[in-house]
RNA sequence: GGCGGCGUAGCUCAGUCGGUUAGAGCAGCGGAAUCAUAAUCCGCGUGUCGGGGGUUCGAUUCCCUCCGCCGCUACCA
């Protein structure tokens, strides 16, 4: 009676190559559905590739391509980046497949029938990037946060998907199924974005703006919204609504995300199923990012940026993938690097594990021909024994609980005491006199025999480097359940007399060195600064250069006209005068210090090359000048003389 | 500004539904051993469990407050 598992990684958009992000999800989804099998569940993998939309249409364009032979090229990488971290999916679906795109398709026409779709004219900010229209709310410093670009205003007709009436169940569901959005503080976030109004879904766009998309069955006109097509993936794969994959795996679904796309799976995708008639996902597990060496996001221009398909091929598939695993806490960000791959990789697979491999090898092959003795037990080998079979049920319960570090490190305890129970027998002395001839067999035995349990248990993370080890000593593989008994490596067995080392010592390569670990201090400021003023880097002890300063454009305004911002406390919006430079609007948080019939005439001084942004729907484009006392009391900074409306501040 | 999260050994992190001497791995120091990949094994930590206050017989664990970092959000611009 074998439970079942379905696994799913995003589909990743053919936007750029895949990188560490990628590679951390889809190895942490790879390890536990390896894990899944191993333990005779009935276990399926899914990843893929998703290939609609504006962007998509853009970026290949941009190099000259037709839309689907540049989804091939990137699809591609993916494809060759998940053989390279040895994924083993058992499905690779791209949204541009026939078998997706007419689910897709039928899934559009069920709920436009039944009245969940409707038509409606919108005008907006519109993202690009994001490719969809940004809400007020969601647009920081005029721009948008995720891709700092401008958003473009934009008017057109699209289809909305009846999203909004979902809130309700939705919230209750999350609030009711413990385990549904994992970790929970995810979960608390969604059910504060559903605690208000979550609006209704635009999921259309115009095929004349956007040419690359299913189509609406009903309307040709229109093609459906990426993250609308991508969603249904998960389903489209298995066969979606009757296929045989569907009925068998979906109620078991639990996706892994980047907290990235935490309201798209969180919110989007369960009101969309609702409205499909299809159950719920089982979990949704989200991911933190994982920053740069440094902890700074990565970035080309920091120089941190940590490749895994390089590291793959510098240091092996398995050690990229079990530094992800054990070093990498799941749900959190944190930053990684070489160095730390480098370690962990000596520390536990080189010394650890590696070893013990060498030195039972060498002292099987040299006093006892190669061949694995029947071992004769002694209370003296009970604690290893007890240790071995009990291990199973450990990981079970940490793999369920998403910790494979904690899983990994059971095990690596495990090696660990195999090191003492070696050094503790010494068979290398045993090995001294024939007499103590058969103690030593049954020493190595049981090191072969914590070995063979080790390298099953630690399969999933390592695929490759389980099987050479076993090769090492004559060994078959096999699932969870024989790590559950002692002695099943047969006595007899042959020790293959060449054997390539397992695991050789790690060093740091040079190029590494340059990326230092800058004073923590330092690194923190210049991020603050960054991320306040979005200026470039400066002298040291929150110092500017002249350079800096001559970056901010002060000039003199005069006030043409102003009015109190309705249904707010703070707000004036005022219409400023900068003479041959024209006019401008800007709103400020000043309406507890002056009064709005005030200002008209007044000369104030505008920081007149400031981001636009959005304040109440208004656009400000600039701040000015205000001291502040303790008591908040607000004073306008003026010109000591009239000088005219334009005139340079210095 | 509001809501939420985080802040535990040099580093990466566990943990504490309040209670004997707060843990692991790595790094470091000393020692043993020499079968082994300069690997292994043993021993070694006076850590204000971010600061302050409170509740309690007792708090790192609960409450309040402050500081710092992160996320979401907002009538900063």
């Amino acid at each position: 009676m074998s439970r079942i598992a379905y696994l799913t990684t995003p589909l990743y958009y053919v936007n750029g190559q895949p990188h560490m992000g990628h590679a951390y999800t889809t190895v942490v989804a790879d390890v536990l559905a390896r894990y899944h099998r191993l333990d005779g569940d009935d276990t399926y993998l899914l990843t893929g590739t998703d290939e609609h939309g504006e962007k998509i249409f853009t970026a290949a364009a941009a190099v000259g391509l037709e839309p689907q032979a540049y989804a091939d090229g990137i699809a591609a990488t993916f494809v060759e980046a998940w053989k390279e971290l040895r994924i083993s999916n058992d499905d690779f679906l791209r949204t541009t497949e026939a078998r997706h795109i007419s689910v897709v398709t039928s899934v559009l026409q069920q709920v436009y029938d039944q009245g969940d779709i409707y038509f409606d004219e919108y005008e907006g900010l519109y993202c690009v990037g994001c490719e969809r229209f940004l809400t007020d709310r969601e647009i920081v410093n005029g721009k948008c946060p995720d891709h700092g670009t401008v958003p473009e205003k934009r008017k057109e007709g699209n289809y909305f998907f009846r999203m909004d009436k979902h809130r309700q169940w939705l919230a209750e569901h999350i609030r009711t199924t413990p385990g549904f959005i994992r970790p929970a503080r995810y979960a608390n976030e969604v059910l504060s974005i559903l605690s208000e109004s979550i609006g209704d879904l635009s999921m259309s766009r115009p095929r004349s703006r956007v040419p690359w998309g299913i189509g609406l069955p009903w309307d040709d006109d229109h093609v459906t919204y990426v993250w609308f097509d991508a969603l249904i993936n998960y389903v489209s794969a298995l066969g979606y609504p009757d296929g045989e994959l569907f009925g068998r795996y979906w109620t078991q679904a639990r996706h892994f995300i980047g907290k990235d796309i935490l309201k798209t799976h969180a919110i989007f995708w369960p009101t969309m199923l609702r409205a499909m008639g299809a159950p719920l996902y089982a979990g949704l597990n989200v991911g933190g990012f994982l920053m740069g060496s440094d902890g700074q996001k990565m970035s080309k221009s920091l120089g941190n940026v940590v490749n895994p398909f390089e590291l793959s091929k510098r240091y092996s598939a398995d050690a990229v993938r079990y530094y992800l695993a054990k070093d990498v806490p799941y749900g959190q960000d944190s930053a990684v690097s070489e160095k730390a791959l480098v370690e962990r990789y000596n520390a536990d697979l080189a010394n650890d594990l590696g070893n013990l491999a060498s030195r039972a090898r060498a002292l099987l092959l040299r006093h006892l021909d190669g061949r694995l003795p029947e071992p004769v037990q002694t209370d003296a080998d009970q604690a290893v024994i007890a240790t071995g079979i009990g291990l199973a049920a450990h990981v079970r319960e940490q793999v369920g609980a998403l910790r494979l570090s904690a899983a990994l490190e059971e095990v690596m305890q495990f090696v660990r005491q195999l090191n003492r129970y070696f050094n503790d027998e010494q068979p290398w002395v045993l090995a001294k006199n024939e007499a103590s001839k058969p103690r030593l067999g049954t020493v190595l035995y049981n090191c072969v025999e914590g070995l063979r349990i080790t390298s099953i248990l630690l399969e999933p993370a390592l695929p490759d480097k389980a099987v050479q080890l076993r090769d090492s000593l004559g060994l078959k593989g096999g699932d969870l359940a024989s790590t559950e008994t002692w002695g099943l490596a047969p006595a007899g067995t042959v020790i293959p007399a060449e054997a390539a080392l397992l695991f050789p010592r790690a060093e740091l390569e040079e190029t590494q060195a340059g990326s230092q670990p800058a004073a923590q201090p330092v690194a923190k400021t210049e991020k603050k600064r960054e991320k306040t003023e979005k200026s470039g880097p400066a002298a040291g002890d929150g110092q500017i250069s002249i350079d800096d300063f001559n970056r901010v454009e002060l000039r003199v305004a005069q006030v043409v006209a102003c009015e109190a911002v309705p249904r707010t406390d703070k707000l004036l919006k005022l219409t400023l005068s900068l003479g041959d430079l024209g006019e401008r609007t800007v709103v400020s948080g000043i309406a507890g210090s002056y009064a709005p019939q005030d200002l008209p005439g007044r000369r104030v001084v505008l920081v007149a090359n400031l981001q636009p942004a959005k304040l109440r729907g208004i656009v400000s484009q600039g701040m000015i000048l205000a001291a502040e006392d303790d008591d908040g009391n607000l004073a306008l900074v003026h010109p000591d003389k009239e000088l005219a409306p334009g005139a340079r501040v210095r």
